[in-house]
DNA sequence: ATATATTAGGTGTGTTTTGCACGTAATCAA
DNA sequence: TTGATTACGTGCAAAACACACCTAATATAT
C-alpha cells in the first residue's frame, strides 16, 4: 500500500511543483522575477521570518549564493532584512509590504485554481480530503529536523 | 475551505520539495548527483519516454540548458537517448538499465521513509489517505494541458 | 572572567550553468 | 511543392554558483 501512496504523492507534488503557471502569472502582474528569484521569494514567504543559512539549506544552495540572491530581492523591494534582535549574527528575512501583496495575489490564484480543479467534487469528498491532508501535513511537520 | 486545502497542500508539497532531504536521500543511495541533475533524473524516470522540450517546460528551464543537462546524465550512463522512430527531430529520452536500478533504490528508500513516517497511523487512516490522494491525483491529471 | 571554538554570513574569485540568438534538419500545412 | 513551424544543437555573454577566506557575534570550556 505504501508504494501506491508514494505514487499518488509524487504525482501530486510534481503537479504543484510546476511553477510555469505561477511564473506566467507573475509576468502578467508586471513583476520581473526569474525562476531562481521566484523560488526563493516563495520560500521566504512560507518560512518567514527566516535566515540565510536555513534558506540555503532548504534550496540546496551555498549560503553565499543565497545571500546574494536575497540582496537582489531586497533591491527589488520584495523582502526586508535586518539583524536578528537576539542574535546579531543572523540576517532576519521577511517579505516587505509589497512582497506580501504579491504573495496574496499568488495565493489567490492558487485558490482559484484548486477551486476550479475540484469544481465537481462533493462537499463531503472535499471535507474528507482536507481532513486527510491535514493529518498528513501534521505528521510530516513532526518529522522536521 | 479551499484556502485550508491550499495551506495543507503547500505544506506537504514543500516538505517533499526540500533539496536537503533529496541530498540526504541521494547520499543514502550512494550516488553522485547534484541537485539539478537529480531533479532531472527523477523527472525523466517519471515521464519516460520524454523529450528535451517537455522536460525543459516541466523544470522551467530553457531547452538548451536541459539538453546539456541530459548530455551529462547520458555520459554518466543513467539515461539513454535516441531519435524518435516516428519523428526524427525528437530526442527520445529514457532511463538506462543502471538508471532504472537507481530509481528502484530511490523508490525503496522513499517507501521506507513513508512507512516510517506513518508508523503510528491505523490501517484505516492509511486507506482513507490513499483513497483521497488517488482521487486528487486523478483529478489533477485530467487538468494537464 | 578570559580564552578558545563555533556559528552566521559577507566578499573576492574562478568555474559552471543558464538563456538567448541563431542555425539546421525534419515535419506540417497551404 | 513551398513557406511555416517544430525540435534541438551550439557559440557566446551574463548570471548563478561553490569555495576559500574574513570578520563579528555567540557559545563553551577552563
Amino acid at each position: 500500500m505504501e508504494s501506491e501512496l508514494i505514487q499518488a504523492l509524487v504525482q501530486i507534488v510534481s503537479f504543484f511543483n510546476r511553477t510555469d503557471r505561477d511564473q506566467a502569472f507573475i509576468k502578467n502582474a508586471g513583476v520581473d522575477l526569474e525562476a531562481t528569484s521566484f523560488q526563493l521569494f516563495v520560500t521566504i514567504g512560507r518560512m518567514q521570518p527566516s535566515n540565510v543559512s536555513d534558506l540555503a539549506n532548504i534550496l540546496g544552495k551555498s549560503h553565499s549564493s543565497t545571500s546574494r540572491q536575497i540582496d537582489k530581492l531586497e533591491k527589488k523591494g520584495l523582502v526586508i532584512t535586518k539583524n536578528d534582535e537576539t542574535d546579531a549574527r543572523i540576517r532576519s528575512i521577511r517579505l516587505s509590504e509589497s512582497g506580501e501583496k504579491l504573495k496574496q495575489v499568488l495565493d489567490a490564484t492558487r485558490i482559484d485554481n484548486i477551486n476550479n480543479a475540484l469544481s465537481d467534487w462533493s462537499t463531503k469528498d472535499k471535507k474528507s480530503l482536507l481532513s486527510n491532508l491535514n493529518h498528513l501535513a501534521d505528521t510530516l511537520s513532526k518529522l522536521d529536523n
